[in-house]
RNA sequence: GCGGGGGUGCCCGAGCCAGGCCAAAGGGGCAGGGCUCAAGACCCUGUGGCGUAGGCCUACGUGGGUUCAAAUCCCACCCCCCGCACCA
């Protein structure tokens, strides 16, 4: 800790301690005033928050303290997530005793020793983090209002999410189904890729099993990604070597590995009844159920017993694994099915032998089957004869029938839609299945056991795939304000990609489904309109309302105005004055006017609080806005536990002080940008901080009462414009832009007036208040101080906006003259020997405004000599939108006068000493005879030495 | 694979949606100067190439196209980042 963040450290905690003794940020209702409701995703503890939480509840913080100044109650609560596994996972591993893991702990999150021991208890852990986070938030000085305060497993949120889940499954938006996820055989749970060894994100993908019977009760299930080659299959590959099983799947005799068998055993019933050696199958017959063709059984020790079923069909025309390996035993026979562009009738056989292939063990043949599949899989269409390979061992008409929907759905169609048609078809018609399994194995689970897939046969789902429920979320994203207004196209893609979606678990911490006990809801389900409990929770708890008074009729009328309050009253035995004013609450303050969070949750949580809003609320009560923004790199580098290179927020608070962490982690990148966080910079912002806290010190101490003159005018008026352009910065989430104008553009404005000014005036003062208002957001402690400093009265953080206005001509005097400044710079003759420079003023101002309409004729009317009238026009022309904007704003502009006051500075500027002239002066010298070079605006200038 | 976003001068990054005023804002770095006992901070100047100035040439992933005119519009290709579900 520095001598510079211990000083704003103890300047924040000195306001921090006035804010809550004030409770400035505890609001309630006043119906008839405007509300600004801004939530933030509330953090998962699982760990301390770090910075990259801190950038997204400063984000809030900003706008929540920028509406303040516009005499809107703003209401920015916080809560925590404690629902989930991950808090569960870590827990687990901490018992267990895992040294990496709670040296991690210990080390980025400077957990002690002891502490550390108790943390294999999952609620302890949370609780620890849940308080570190939450003092880490105080520290950092957010504008929180922690009456609201709650977790996710509090009973009374429990109610709330019970609630939600009704009404969802009454609107028939909750479904019951099959859901296939990663499993860990000795857990029996459910793995995610939080909970696998080096978070491999297993891969969860279908094989489409193809029944090859044998007619003596055998059924060998092919597995195949393939499905549309099935009918070019020559015949059947099985490893020799490998364990095979005869078992009993769902009801018929199979042959599959042993491997298989367990694999399978998770997602159906399986029942092994002998096991068998691979060689004992070779050499059966086997019939094609597509075909009808009898296919003999070959054994091939490339098959692996761990993919699939360990059974493989073979079509040598496509696969070049099968065409070497059947070219090898010289038996060559191809059955072609697919039109590739670029290839012949066989594209296997052409790769294997452009390629050079030796045999079946060579590994070119990884090579070469990526590029026919690839080229296949794009490009390939498939034959139109293909439709008469089919069904040849079936009777009429029930071959033609079949045939006839292989030409329309199948035969010259592109390869993707026709195995998506074969696919269906085989599983519809009963001669072929689905396997799951993971497609990216091994992965192992965090106990060293390899995972399987696992079928839940009755998981429920969020039916996110109902046309209705996505067009009603695609209105509501098109209505919403997005910062950045790009996320629309993704909020958008997500909505059309996404489907059922598993909403409850096995395990975990959260809400019980109440029609389906042993099942949890789970964690992304459970916070899509938890913004809405904000509101209503603290005057739950200021009735003692228990939470089985919190009743579906409960919250149908506090959240949805359903119902009579005398009836609710009664069922609920809470009192009518209780209900109405919980409901007023929630009237008053939803909908919520921004939702913040990082760009991660698009995709997800932000997408399903898009959703349960359609579904709940009435589109009154839909948010009004999206803030989502980039990553907090560290140094360059992204932060990960592994690397320990996080900075929690509570450490990087003592590292720099609030204030100037605050403004670092706004200044460093626009919103959107993800936001590289150097340790340098956050030091330079609090020597800028630091400067601006002496700079406004210096103000108020020295300013004098004085009429105020052109320089002082001058720096309220930049001042004013500047302030103008950080309102309109705020108020469209540019948070970068407002902090770059407020700390460093009006610090430079000061700066320069106080070099120029022998003394501030009160205009100065004013000016700095103003100033300090707006800073506020930003670095809100230090504009405490500031604003303290300058009696200013109350809180700086309830003031309301600066009402500073520019003056148009003090604005074009400062600008005039440092234009004079330039042009005497830029005359070759002027360097150091310059001694003196004598200046000639043209005072007729009219003239230059009449040549701004571009016209030479004007500025003659207005009586400009024609030669100089010209040149005026020309003038006017160079000089920039801002300037000439100011000169047709400006009636009356006495150029002698502005420059008179602002001698000092010239002359410091040129380091020479300037004399004024009126150009039209008869008793002034005519230097150089530049009396008559003067033209509005562009005095004319003569050095000497 | 599918989806979203990108590729701009030494680096970061704006501009592209509404083509010209774009050798291309703003930072950073670097070089020179100022300030200072000195460093830092701060301020000024320069920072594609050539030319005595006007100017010329080369440039915005690559290749085509539209246009009097393209970083900006269209097409194709290459490359990079992010997300893909029961996981917060």
């Amino acid at each position: 800790m520095s001598e510079l963040s211990r000083f704003f450290i103890e300047l924040a905690g000195r306001w921090q301690k006035r804010w809550r003794e004030a409770k400035v940020f505890e609001p309630e209702p006043s119906p008839g005033t405007p509300k600004f409701f801004i939530t933030a995703a509330y953090p998962y503890p699982n760990g301390a928050i770090h910075i990259g939480h801190g950038r997204t509840y400063l984000i809030a913080d900003v706008l929540a303290r920028f509406h303040r100044h516009f005499g809107r109650r703003v209401f920015y609560p916080m809560g925590f997530h404690y629902t989930g596994t991950p808090i569960l996972t870590v827990a687990e591993v901490i018992a267990a005793g895992d040294k990496t893991v709670m040296e991690e702990y210990m080390e980025i999150y400077g957990v002690p020793e002891e502490e550390m021991k108790k943390m294999g208890d999952p609620l302890y852990l949370a609780r620890y983090f849940h308080l570190q986070s939450k003092r880490a938030m105080e520290a950092f000085g957010l504008s929180i209002d922690w009456t609201r305060e709650f977790t996710t497993i509090d009973p009374e949120y429990q109610r709330f999410i019970q609630w939600q889940f009704e009404k969802l499954r009454k609107k028939g938006l909750v479904v019951r189904g099959r859901h296939p996820v990663g499993w860990c055989p000795r857990h029996s749970m459910p793995v995610g890729a939080h909970d696998t060894k080096d978070d491999k994100e297993p891969d969860i993908g279908q094989w489409t099993l193809i029944y090859f019977a044998d007619g003596e009760g055998l059924t060998f299930p092919t597995a195949t990604l393939r499905p549309e080659t099935a009918p070019g299959v020559t015949n059947l590959w099985i490893n020799p070597d490998a364990d095979y099983v005869v078992a009993e799947l769902n009801g018929r005799r199979v042959v599959v590995s042993r491997d298989a068998a367990f694999r399978l055993s998770f997602q159906g019933e399986v029942k092994v009844l002998r096991e068998a050696r691979g060689r004992e199958f070779v050499g059966r017959w086997v019939q094609n159920p597509v075909t009808g063709e009898w296919v003999e059984i070959y054994e091939a020790r490339f098959v692996d017993p761990k993919v699939g079923t360990g059974v493989v069909m073979s079509v040598p025309a496509h696969a070049p694994y099968d065409y070497a390996a059947l070219r090898d035993m010289g038996l060559e026979r191809l059955i072609p099915l697919i039109k590739v562009e670029g290839y012949g009738e066989y594209p296997a056989k052409e790769v294997v032998e452009r390629m050079g292939v030796k045999n079946q063990t060579d590994p070119a043949l990884e090579d070469a089957t990526k590029e026919v599949y690839s080229a296949e899989y794009s490009r390939g269409v498939m034959r139109e004869d293909v439709a008469d390979l089919v069904a040849r061992h079936l009777p009429e008409p029930a071959r033609s029938m079949v045939r006839a929907v292989f030409k329309m759905y199948f035969a010259g169609r592109p390869v993707k839609e026709a195995r998506e048609f074969i696919s269906k078809w085989l599983v519809e018609s009963g001669l072929g299945g689905v396997m799951y399994d993971i497609m990216n194995k091994p992965v192992y689970c965090r106990c060293g056991t390899e995972i399987v897939v696992k079928v839940l046969e009755d998981q429920w789902f969020l039916n996110y795939g109902d046309p209705k429920w996505k067009e009603a979320a695609r209105r509501l994203i098109e209505e919403m304000a997005m910062v950045p207004s790009d996320a629309k196209a993704h909020f958008l893609a997500t909505v059309d990609w996404l489907d059922k979606r598993a909403c409850a678990r096995t395990r975990g911490l959260g809400t019980p489904l109440p029609w389906s006990p042993g099942w949890v809801v789970e964690s992304l389900s459970d916070s899509t309109i938890y913004m809405a409990y904000y509101t209503v929770i603290k005057k739950i708890r200021q009735f003692g309302l228990k939470p089985e008074q919190l009743t579906e009729e409960f919250w149908d009328f506090v959240l949805l105005g359903v119902g009579d309050v005398g009836e609710v009253a009664k069922k609920t035995g809470v009192s009518p004055e209780a209900l109405k004013a919980i409901r007023e609450e929630f009237e008053y303050w939803y909908p919520l006017d921004s939702r913040n969070s990082g760009k991660d949750l698009i995709p997800n949580h932000l997408t399903f609080f898009i959703f349960n809003h359609v579904a709940i609320f009435p589109s009154e009560k839909w948010p009004r806005q999206i803030v989502a923004n980039g990553w907090v790199l560290r140094e360059g580098e992204k932060m990960s536990k592994s690397k320990r290179n996080v900075l929690p927020l509570d450490r990087a608070v003592e590292m720099y002080g609030p204030d100037p962490l605050r403004a670092t982690l706004v200044i460093a990148a626009e919103v959107e940008q993800d936001l590289d966080f150097r340790d340098a910079e956050a030091r330079r912002n609090a020597q800028q901080l630091m400067a601006i806290y002496a700079l406004v010190q210096r103000i108020a101490q020295t300013a004098e009462d004085r009429a105020p003159s052109w320089l002082d005018l001058w720096l309220a008026s930049e001042v004013a414009q500047i302030l103008e352009r950080v309102k309109e910065a705020y108020q469209r989430v540019r948070v970068r832009q407002a902090a770059v104008d407020v700390l460093y553009n009006v610090k430079s404005a000061f700066d320069q007036y106080l070099s120029m000014v022998e003394r501030p005036s009160k205009l100065a003062v004013e000016a700095a208040k103003a100033w300090v208002i707006a800073m506020e957001p930003i670095a809100p402690h230090l504009a405490e101080e500031l604003w303290a400093v300058l009696g200013g009265g109350g809180f700086a953080a309830s003031a309301p906006w600066p009402s500073l206005k520019a003056d148009p001509a003090a604005l074009l005097a400062k600008r005039y003259v440092d234009m004079l400044i330039e042009d005497v710079k830029k005359i070759p003759a002027f360097g150091p020997g310059t001694r003196k420079v004598a200046v000639y003023v043209n005072r007729r101002f009219e003239w230059a405004k009449a040549a701004l309409s571009g016209d030479i004729r004007a500025a003659i009317q207005a009586g400009a000599p024609p030669q100089a009238a010209k040149r005026l026009v020309d003038l006017l022309k160079s000089l920039g939108e801002e300037v000439r904007s100011l000169v047709a704003s400006v009636e009356k502009f006495d150029e002698l006068e502005a420059l008179t006051s602002y001698k000092p500075y010239l002359e410091k500027a040129l380091g020479a000493s300037v004399e004024l002239y009126d150009a039209e002066d008869a008793s002034a010298p005519d230097l150089g005879g530049k009396k008559k070079a003067a033209l509005p605006l562009k005095p004319g200038i003569y050095l000497s030495s």
